[in-house]
Order: C-alpha cells, then structure tokens, then sequence
DNA sequence: TTCTAGTATATTGTACGCAATTAATTAGAT
DNA sequence: ATCTAATTAATTGCGTACAATATACTAGAA
C-alpha cells in the first residue's frame, strides 16, 4: 500500500490566512491613508522614519524588509509628494540619506490620531491585539531561516 | 494641555507582523515551489482547483480573493506552464472556465508531498500551527468590513 | 599608488494586487 | 422583439516586491 500523502487545504493553511490578512490590512490602511495621499508601504516607511531621522537607504530598509529594488522607487515618490528627502552622504557617496521633510514632522501627529482612530474599529483589546502579533510574530521567526529541502521534478518540462 | 497622541512604533504593529510574515511565508514557498516553477499565487490557485475542478474565473477569485486583474493574466501564464486550461463557456460566453490539465492532476501528489514535507520545518505542532492560524483568521475577519472614517487633511498639497 | 574586493544604490525584468474602465454577453421588463 | 440593466472577463494604469545585474564609490593589500 502506498504512503498516503496528507491532503492540503487552502482554507486551512497558514500560509493562506497570513496572505489574506496581510492584503485586508493593507485595504484598511490603504483607505485610512488616502486623505494623506500614502500607502502602506511608504506608511510603514514613516513611521521608521519617524523613530529614526535620518537614515540611509539600506538602514531604512533594514527596518521595514524591503530592498533598494523596491525603495529606491517608492523613496522617488515620497519625495515628489514632499515626504522625504534625498541626498547623497558627502563623506560617503555610495550612501543616499533619506530624512523626513517639515510637512512629514509636522503631519506625524495628524497622522497617528488617525490611524489611532481608525484601528480602534478592529474593537481588539490592548491584549488581544498584543497577543495576536507576538502570536504572528512567533511563526515569522519560524519561517524565516527555513530553507525547503531541494528535490527534482520529473514532470512534464514545458 | 493639549490631548497627546498615542505612540505608533513599526514593531509594535499587527498589520506590519501581517506584512512581514506574509511576504517571509511567501518567499518560503516560492523556494520550495521553484521545482515545480510555481509562484505562491499559482499555488494556491492550484489549491482551489484541486478542490473543486473546474471553476468559473468569477469562482475561482472568490476562493483565493484575487479579481480578474491578477488572475486572467496569472491564468495565462499558468496555461502556457501547462497548469490548466482556459475556455469559453458555451452556454454563457461571458464566462471562462478554468480547468486542471493532465499534468496538474498528475503532480497533485508530488506537490503535497514536497510541500508537507517543507512545512514540518516550521516545527509547529498541530495545536500550535491550527490556533495560529485561527488567531489570524480571528484579525482577519475584524479588519474585513471595517470601514475607515473619512476625514480631510489640510496639510500642504502638491 | 594601483589593483582588487567589498559595499551601497540604482536599474532591469518578471509577477503580482487592485481600482477603474471597457467590451462582450445575458437576462429581464415592457 | 427591443431596450436596458446587470454580469463576466479583459484591459489599463499604478505601485509594490524581489532576484539579478550594473554602476559608482570606498577601503585595503601589495
């Protein structure tokens, strides 16, 4: 009798619930963003921003887990909505700082009563809410570093 | 005294552990799907066609909640990959029903056995990896309708 | 100094996501 | 039968994501 393979259901994955939720959340924050003209990705860049002026590319990205690939244009356009600035180091030139712009500092406070107001409506009590990231955060760290076994697929080659 | 504003620090956040999980789970599958030259979306758009084979494109979005704006081009891509099949239907040309090829059908054991094995890396039990998944789901179903008050911002413009 | 290895950012190419629009088709009311 | 509203996909446009590559610059060794 051959071994059974378990049966994998899209409903019951992890992978499938975390891609869900990532995507609503982004919705959410998407429209709760809008009056502001940012989306969550340059959102996300603030506020590291905010806790941290200036940084260098590479240090931002190491906040938020995102590449030059992907920072490099979304820096371009918070710049052109006067987020954010760009500037070469002078004693390092390989470095581009990117620092908050007056309307950034100035916004940070309308900004956060907002988004205050806004994940207010996900009715979660401080702990629940906590609970559930530190829950989220613990299989992030599982996954991180997993590496899948490598194998060879015999199928047809297309 | 002016009404201080909560604090928003990044690492704090729910919807940025979302986030950053979301795209770590994302590149753990797309590492162990590469032998079979899936992405994560294809993956589980094979999932749900596994399930329940064919499906309308309208049918198919809601299960893995993506509209035609992703799918018809994914699904494009996945017939020429070989993964499925595109057809009109003939009582209602409006539709284009989605089935699984041969070579799906067949690598569907394949599939579940690799990516089975992949998971027990995450080294989650099955108590622990289900109550994950139903937390998030629990968030998940919150932020679902939430609607985001309207407000006007009357920062600078550009 | 000059060559080389390393580092930081930018660019390129591919694949999502999704809002908004368009096009084709169908069904329902008169 | 005909006109209209609704339905379904496809298309368009914009903004991520990220691997891979290219470019510019720096620092360290010979």
């Amino acid at each position: 009798m051959a071994t059974p393979t378990k049966n994998i259901l899209l409903d019951e994955q992890l992978c499938f619930a975390l891609y869900t939720a990532s995507k609503r959340f982004n919705h959410f924050y998407a429209e709760a963003l809008a009056p502001f003209k940012l989306t969550y990705p340059q959102y996300i860049t603030l506020l590291a921003l905010w806790e941290n002026n200036p940084m260098t590319v590479r240090e931002l990205g190491s906040h938020v887990n995102l590449d030059s690939g992907t920072l490099t244009p979304l820096l371009k356009r918070m710049q052109t909505q006067g987020w954010v600035e760009r500037k070469r180091d002078e004693n390092d030139e390989r470095q581009v700082n990117i620092s908050l712009s007056q309307k950034a500092i100035d916004a940070k406070p309308e900004v956060f009563a907002h988004v205050n107001t806004c994940m207010d409506l996900l009715g979660m009590d401080e702990k629940t809410y906590a609970a559930t990231r530190d829950t989220v955060n613990f299989a992030s760290e599982r996954i991180k570093h997993a590496k899948p076994k490598k194998i060879d697929y015999d199928g047809p080659q297309f």
